[in-house]
DNA sequence: GCTTGATCATAG
DNA sequence: CTATGATCAAGC
């Protein structure tokens, strides 16, 4: 077991070693098998690099290194540096969201600090032959908050108001409402039109891949 | 080709 | 079931 990172720097430093290591390198350097598809283990990579860079394993709800209030986050890229897959953030509340603000949030406080870690992600390549690419340490700008507030408002009022089951992932422009589940007979507790309880999907909050290209563009275009 | 809706594994 | 980690794949 790695012990995670003492401070910022230690945990980049780390994640830029791995930069330009292929996932069966990497993997077998930890003595993990390598699965020939992830169609089976959709988060292998995001559990691999969690433990090589130390952070604390299992699912608890907080950041991945909750000392450095750092959120880790892979992403699928093909060979130009573009998102192939939208990036989950969290299970969105269906109930007991009377007063919750975007300022205090579940979405806002997962993103308010990420450090990306692009991984080639397209599928006619071997997935232990997949290069990991170099890191980046992101926080929202003004404008990304703004945006990313303004979605986060407009589908949280529907689920104010009982429509979530009317809610598709054609809504809001960078952050998306989606199903969240192991099936279709995974079942949650929601409100209906006439504040009636109703069983539907658990759902989650999905960036869309447009945005989060913008967020590796920009920093490779405009480091700070 | 890309997105939306559906789905897979694991821990507690 | 809910949380973590996401990608799959049908359909537009």
């Amino acid at each position: 077991m790695i012990h995670p990172p003492e401070s910022e720097q230690i945990l980049m430093d780390r994640a830029l070693e791995l930069a330009g290591l292929t996932l069966g390198e990497v993997s077998q350097s930890l003595a993990i098998s390598c699965p020939e598809t992830l169609s089976r283990e959709k988060g292998w990579i995001g559990m691999l690099l969690e433990t090589c860079l130390g952070a604390n394993a299992g699912s608890k709800p907080e950041q991945d290194f909750a000392h450095l209030g750092i959120e880790l986050k892979t992403i699928p890229v093909n060979q130009n540096g573009k998102p192939l897959e939208t990036t989950f953030v969290c299970v969105a509340p269906l109930t007991g969201i009377a007063g919750v603000r975007w300022e205090t949030s579940h979405v806002r406080q997962k993103l308010s600090r990420v450090l990306w870690v692009p991984v080639e992600g397209e599928r006619d390549i071997p997935v232990a032959k997949r290069r990991i690419g170099t890191p980046l340490l992101w926080s929202p700008s003004s404008e990304e908050d703004a945006c990313l507030r303004a979605d986060w408002e407009e589908l949280m009022d529907w689920v104010a108001l009982g429509r979530v089951t009317e809610i598709t992932a054609r809504q809001g422009q960078y952050l998306q409402l989606r199903p969240k589940a192991a099936n279709g007979s995974v079942l949650t507790d929601a409100f209906g039109p006439h504040g009636e309880p109703i069983r539907t999907l658990p759902r989650g909050f999905y960036l869309r891949t447009q945005f989060t290209h913008q967020i590796l563009t920009r920093y490779f275009l405009d480091p700070q």
